[in-house]
DNA sequence: CGCTGATTTGAATCCTCTCAACTCGCGTGG
DNA sequence: CCACGCGAGTTGAGAGGATTCAAATCAGCG
């Protein structure tokens, strides 16, 4: 949590660990080399903030390492999470200049940076940077109404195995039984599935007395069976998108 | 509610209701003529099934007139809209042949279509289509996004406050008292708001009795004090995305 | 060791849902 | 003409799930 801005140099594409799953993914040499010219890696300590929600958004970025969360927010203070954004994520709204969230680092965080309209300029001239991002878009779009299948329909039981689901099956690494450490805190988790920290809590305690998931201190989630968490989420075991 | 499939005799692009709001927005004359070689228009009455949820998709689509919905669905039967498509609006997903929503007509419809493969040979040809595609796209997240503030964080009269705002600025003439006719029916609004039948129609007569709005009818809502309707929904009177 | 923030647990409240009955508008047919 | 059925919408009562407020526990760190 201390507030220390890095400016990094700034390593090669070639060997970048997101070089062939984001924006940039489909690009050939010559454009990579216009890319390249143009980029800058900064990095952020977890719980910093990296655009206020509202203000002036002059860059467009991919996440590096680490994980970002989307947030929008209420007046009265009442709080969304919209995005998780992991390695290879885009932020950045091409043809609009103002964030409509605020974008916060939920770990440490780089992301690999391009100056807004230069930016939009070269996606105009390459059309297999606009394709790339068009995919990606299309693809959040997708997530997004999973998403909002879950908020508007699950129950607090089932939103929290979703969450857990998402998380075990993106860190799987094939054994058993599966361990992933939870990137975000409770308060991040209850941002992400509408609703309060407490509610959170307690739905992982009933889901571990259930024997659905087990714990190594609050930060490491084990699942021996995968079936049986998917099936406590309210998803049919292969109708998930992959994002 | 008559179960009749049209083909109607297909009229040229010149004088498209949605020509100038649609995917084919910023074409020019020679990219237009090829849209129009390929397209063909369809109708379907209010309540038919255009797609069904995980059957093939094999055309892409914009609407002309009426207004359909996207929605999801458990497998225990609860549903959630996740899209609510006005003219204009796209049907179909380059890249994919599975639709992963079932679509709807909500009133009676007309789609402009598409041969899902040719329409992606054009895209990949036709830059001002994926330009103006992915505009729409990033709309489209956009729209996702309020709507997941939605349903995660507002109060059942928030969300309907919110939803009658949206139809009543959409239909706005700029004559007070605003006036519109809903598009759908409780089932669909309730859909939309992660709400059941019963809490929207009891949210709506609180509304009426506060004076907040009025009613002509079960379907059509009036309302004096737009600002009054926006307060109830939550949101600050201007921060709201045009989609 | 003791501080701080994160997490868990408890009790009571409140909002939304569920189940049920009732109203309304409308077209059908005796 | 009116009874009837039907679907859409409204209203009511009670139950249940998530929140709120409060306190206790835990974990990391200087």
């Amino acid at each position: 949590m201390t507030a220390i801005d890095l400016t990094l140099a700034t390593p090669a594409c070639r060997g970048c660990p997101i070089r062939h799953r984001a924006v940039c993914a489909t690009c050939e040499p010559s454009e990579l080399s216009r890319l390249e010219g143009m980029k800058s890696y900064r990095s952020w300590s977890a719980g910093q903030t990296i655009v206020m929600e509202g203000a002036e958004l002059d860059f467009a970025a991919s996440i590096v390492t680490g994980c970002a969360t989307l947030t929008r927010s209420m007046e009265d203070g009442r709080v969304q999470m919209v995005g998780l954004l992991m390695p290879s994520d885009f932020i950045g709204r091409p043809g609009r200049a103002q964030a409509p969230y605020e974008v916060v680092a939920a770990t440490d965080v780089t992301l690999c940076m391009f100056d807004r309209l230069g930016f939009e300029r070269l996606l105009a001239e390459t059309p297999h940077l606009s394709t790339r991002l068009l995919e990606m878009s299309l693809d959040e779009i997708d997530a997004a109404r999973e998403w909002m299948l879950l908020l508007g329909r699950k129950t607090a039981r089932e939103k929290v195995a979703t969450l857990l689901s998402i998380i075990l099956r993106r860190a799987a690494t094939g054994k058993t039984p599966l361990r992933a450490e939870l990137p975000i805190t409770r308060e991040a988790m209850a941002s992400y599935l509408g609703l309060t920290i407490e509610t959170v809590s307690r739905q992982m305690t009933l889901l571990r007395k259930d024997g659905v998931i087990s714990m190594a201190g609050a930060r490491t989630v084990l699942c021996d069976d995968l079936a049986a968490l998917m099936a406590e989420a309210g998803d049919d075991a292969d109708g998930d998108v992959i994002s």
